[in-house]
DNA sequence: ACAAGAATTGCATCCGAAGTCAAAACTTTA
DNA sequence: TAAAGTTTTGACTTCGGATGCAATTCTTGT
């Protein structure tokens, strides 16, 4: 059947199988591949006839360059690896990273991680698809580093920063939006009692943002704060509140969040479950500045990473490593964008 | 210089650069290159011993097989193209979709859209990247189409289906959904008047959504309603609001919002602008179950889409088209589940 | 111990584009 | 118009792993 299709006119078909290579496109005009391998490359000497007719055959035949095999001779994929951890306050990340890698024609192969676990297979996996860099928005160890490192395939974290390990990356400053924060909820009220809720354990961003949080409230005399743990959810957020006011009692008029979605569920539930008014009763502060905080029902406090700066820094700073292996780490750090909101007692 | 980096003691720093390959596996080991390739083949011919000692050198050197390389030989990259649209309602979708593919060993290659324009440049790129298959949720033309029917390469739509093309999708009833929201507002209320809010004009859900509800309200008897359009934001929302109460004065009672975010938007807007009660002076539906829709300031009456069952279908689909090419097109429809929330009047 | 059969292994080739280098085709100059 | 110089072009090799097929090794039965 297959031999049929072969003959007299089957080539047509047989063709619409297989891809149009470079070799069917040389054929179709009379001229060797090398030629059309050329023209596809910029500053390749090429006459402008040649170009014309090696041009009509690409049309005529439709051919597209396959990538792949470009990649296997160049070692150079024009892929990078996008990893991040959860999606909650990612969208807006990854949006815009895609969006700034797509422009400069830089291809995005995105590996989500569930829990920070499985990210031994998933670095394998980004490994053998021989990207050109990687964007991680997630923690890995000094050992996971390390291949990359060898293979010199640049590495860019995005929110992640690793005080010993001269590794580039792009940073929010966790620490000194948090004192801001701090700061604002010391002058606006005078609070009896400081709640923190935290991040999720394995946080390494909860972590420094609680500890920014506790050193100034520390700074400022304020020793007793209750800390209560959630996951970065908005239920969780809500749990929270019970958990605050189990340990102190109805206590606490001041709760530092350590990301906006979990005190919008602090908020909702403070003004819904408890009847309490925020600020009247209790102050509230966020961190992150995710579209939500901004809905007029919240109005939240809080402090804006500046997403489109950061995402156009970590993808220019990936790129250029890419294009420049030589280039040494760098650490950019951004500051948070205070946005005042209405949850903020005076 | 390479020159003398290749001499002597030098083969360890060339190597370092160089990636490891089957070769070099081979050579440290003593055998043949294609018995290297045959231990990474699940059902190849390998005795025992010889994979162990395979194994011992791939241990030893890091050995990493080339994917690129693979993909080029066995026409099968292993990647999968995702293109999304616009990241508003989309990432649960992506976070599901992604996390399903990598479970299943397929890598995900991210094509954002952000004005549903560069469709075709995009698929140019998605083409030279030889994808085993695509997941869109955006809007293809019939002639955009073809050359991945061509090349059979398969094609699944999310959300968007082509009556009389024979491509294979995953949706959410649109129209029955719609239909279900417009009987709850009109059982559980006398409303006066309802507004009709739609998204973006080139959105084919959006127009399937208006059109369902305008349907229902006709069969309802109900011919005299007002029409505004968004762009499927919060934003927007909030605006339509005003244009909604300029077209009809304030004898709008009841809002159809063709998705959530705008129908949050609308809430706030009635809320704290016009300081109308909702559900008492109007009521309020969305479409879609965002997460934020469950949240207690809002707690929207809304259709659900089963994102999940969603995902499954569409990745096990393409999946399926991908290692068996004759099958033939699909159409699964999902019905929406109704979230009751306390919009509604009665 | 030896032939017949089964299981392994290695050789050579292929995938599709890019780059090297020498031959061929043009220009310019004397 | 021939020689020298410049630009284009094509033959051939390369990237790294997979696979058909022949050669080899290992079983098994007699």
């Amino acid at each position: 059947m297959v031999q049929r299709v072969l003959s007299s006119r089957g080539e047509r078909l047989a063709e619409s199988r297989r891809n149009v290579t470079s070799y069917d496109v040389a054929r179709h005009a009379g001229v060797s591949q090398s030629a059309v391998s050329r023209c596809f490359k910029p500053g390749a000497s090429v006459s402008k006839k040649m170009r014309e007719r090696v041009m009509q055959s690409v049309q005529a035949l439709g051919y597209q360059p396959n990538a792949i095999a470009r990649g296997l001779i160049t070692r150079r994929s024009n892929m990078v690896a996008v990893i991040v951890s959860n999606l909650n306050f990612y969208p807006e990340v990854l949006s815009q990273l895609s969006a700034r890698f797509m422009q400069r024609g830089v291809h995005v192969l995105l590996f989500t991680l569930d829990h920070e676990s499985d990210v031994a297979r998933t670095l394998e996996q980004v490994a053998q698809y021989q990207v050109d860099g990687v964007l991680a928005a997630a923690h890995l160890t000094r050992e996971q580093m390390a291949p990359f490192h060898q293979r010199n395939v640049p590495l860019v974290f995005y929110n992640r920063s690793y005080r010993d390990v001269p590794v580039s990356s792009v940073c929010c400053d966790q620490v000194q939006g948090e004192r801001v924060l701090v700061d604002l909820l010391a002058q606006s009220g005078r609070h009896r009692s400081y709640a923190l809720l935290s991040g999720p354990a394995d946080s390494v961003v909860s972590m420094q943002r609680t500890q920014g949080a506790i050193e100034r409230l520390h700074e400022l005399g304020i020793r007793d704060l209750t800390q209560v743990r959630g996951d970065y959810s908005y239920d969780s957020g809500r749990r929270a509140v019970h958990a605050i006011f189990e340990q102190r009692g109805a206590m606490t008029d001041a709760i530092v969040s350590a990301n906006d979605m979990m005190a919008l569920g602090c908020l909702d539930e403070l003004r819904h479950r408890f009847e309490l008014d925020v600020p009247g009763d209790v102050s509230l502060v966020g961190f992150d500045g995710v579209r939500a905080a901004h809905w007029c029902s919240f109005d939240l406090t809080t402090i804006r990473q500046p997403v489109e700066s950061m995402a156009e820094a970590a993808v220019t700073m990936l790129l250029e490593r890419i294009d420049n292996p030589g280039l040494p780490a760098e650490k950019r750090l951004f500051s948070g964008v205070l946005r005042r909101g209405a949850t903020l007692g005076h």
